[in-house]
RNA sequence: GGACAGGUGGCCGAGUGGUUAAAGGCAGCAGACUGUAAAUCUGCCCGCGCAAGCGUACGCUGGUUCGAAUCCAGCCCUGUCCA
């Protein structure tokens, strides 16, 4: 870490947090200064949209290209058919084929809103693996690739030790993930001349087997470059929210809760946060991050902004932030809290307030949205509710009624 | 194919015939305190139902018993060692 680094990129790289590890940073850091650096991260698909996880990567991507360079993309076409074991305890249930095409059509269209693809030297490439995966011939591979593989070393590897250690199964299918994934940046050098794969720590070990299996079949020297894993400074992996996942996709996660989980970050996280996750020059992010008291408040609430920006697009960061303005400051409804639509016909029996707060995705269960009035969690235009009975008629309905569970989760009901 | 050890709620992990919807921990939710923060304390935490109540659950299938996660049989899966 002691490295000066003369590239823009590797500058940035270090002085906003994204470096774990390098293969070599010398070697590197000359290369980007020397022209276009391709380079390469791999999502596999296994959900339907990326997660904030998966976000410090694509920031990462991103500033690759501002600063001269060349962002791959590679789908995991190929690989997600085997599943990635490392550090899993156990082995997932495979997708089918039609599921992960299905994914990757989901996964596509965050990327678009970080990086600018086309055809130009700087310009960002969409590949998936499935393109040379598929058809393999398994002979050939074992003569050409797999004779470079050490069973003694693969086992060595932090990554697999620890299921071993535990004595749980590692089937062989799971086993090649990581020869398939050396075997991606081989083809993705011969194909493209890229240069260099990132991934985030837990990737270290099949990052290095790509850079190892590029050196002995085409005698190239390429490189690896990893990102810390994220965790919140209370030591949690970050990216849950209260309903789940932060999705990146819009319509898994609508942009008013996207901005509300930057809100919420913790004080101290904040500063780190904003180097990563946003643009503004790094003092800035000090500056703010430093901000004590109830002042941090503001760094969180420039965080969000910037975040969703970056995502949404402005005008949805605007309008989450004066939702959450009237919502929280005022006590009043925004126009941008998520909406629960109601027919007249289901309004004229009377709704019950345990199902509407399950509908409005308050509640996991009815039973949730009744432990919740009986903690005093519930609000229905901000007067408790304390009655599981009760059921609400048309007459509520004129105007958007909201709901509201816990201090920070609120819904509106409307009649459509 | 053989011997041995295992398979419990989102996860980890107790429980070896009834008081067990199943100890404890983690995660999660709510309340108090606050700043839409953290820490702390308190409560909640299988599902359906407004409720009375009902329905599922300790790998699967069957059996023993008034009664089984706990005992028996067969099967499936995992690990270790042997072939």
């Amino acid at each position: 870490m002691t490295y000066h680094p003369k590239s823009d990129f590797m500058r940035v790289m270090f002085e906003r947090g994204f470096v774990a590890d390098c293969t070599d940073y010398q070697a590197l850091d000359e290369a980007l200064v020397k022209g276009v650096v391709p380079a390469y991260i791999g999502y596999d698909a296994t959900a339907a949209s990326l997660h904030v996880g998966h976000l410090m990567n694509i920031m990462v991507l991103r500033w690759l290209q501002k600063t001269g360079h060349k962002p791959i993309t590679l789908m995991g076409g190929g690989t997600t058919k085997v599943g990635d074991p490392s550090f899993r305890a156990e082995e997932r249930p495979l997708l089918t084929p039609e599921k992960i095409d299905e994914n990757i059509a989901g996964l596509k269209k965050v990327f678009a809103k970080y990086l600018t693809y086309g055809d130009g030297a700087t310009e960002a490439v969409m590949l998936n693996n499935a393109e040379w995966l598929d058809h393999l011939n398994y002979l050939d591979f074992l003569r050409d690739i797999g004779r470079h593989f050490s069973v003694n070393r693969m086992l060595s590897f932090e990554s697999v030790k620890s299921r071993l250690d535990r004595e749980q199964s590692l089937s062989f299918l799971e086993f090649n993930y990581m020869i398939l994934q050396a075997y991606d940046f081989l083809e993705i050098h011969r194909r493209y001349g890229c240069l260099l794969q990132m991934g985030g720590s837990d990737q270290w070990g099949n990052i290095i087997n790509g850079v190892d299996l590029t050196r002995r079949v085409v005698d190239h020297e390429i490189w690896g470059l990893t990102t810390p894993l994220l965790t919140t400074s209370d030591g949690r992996k970050m990216g849950k929210s209260a309903s789940g996942a932060v999705w990146l996709n819009g319509d898994m996660l609508s942009s008013y809760e996207f901005w509300q989980f930057w809100r919420n970050t913790t004080d101290a996280d904040v500063g780190k946060f904003l180097k990563i996750f946003t643009e503004l020059p790094v003092e800035e992010c000090d500056r703010l991050g430093a901000l004590s008291g109830s002042e941090i408040n503001l760094g969180k609430i420039i965080l969000a902004n910037h975040a969703t920006t970056l995502l949404h697009g402005a005008e949805a960061a605007a309008t989450a932030e004066a939702t959450a303005r009237e919502v929280f400051e005022k006590g009043g409804v925004g126009d941008d809290l998520p909406t629960l639509k109601v027919s007249p016909a289901e309004v004229s029996e009377g709704l019950g307030i345990v199902q509407l707060f399950v509908r409005a995705g308050l509640a996991a269960t009815g039973k949730d949205a009744k432990r919740l009035i009986q903690e005093g969690g519930a609000r229905m235009n901000d007067e408790l509710v304390t009655d599981a009975g009760l059921r609400v008629g048309a007459g509520m309905l004129a105007e958007p009624l909201k709901l509201t569970a816990g201090k920070k989760r609120h819904a509106l009901v409307v009649l459509d």
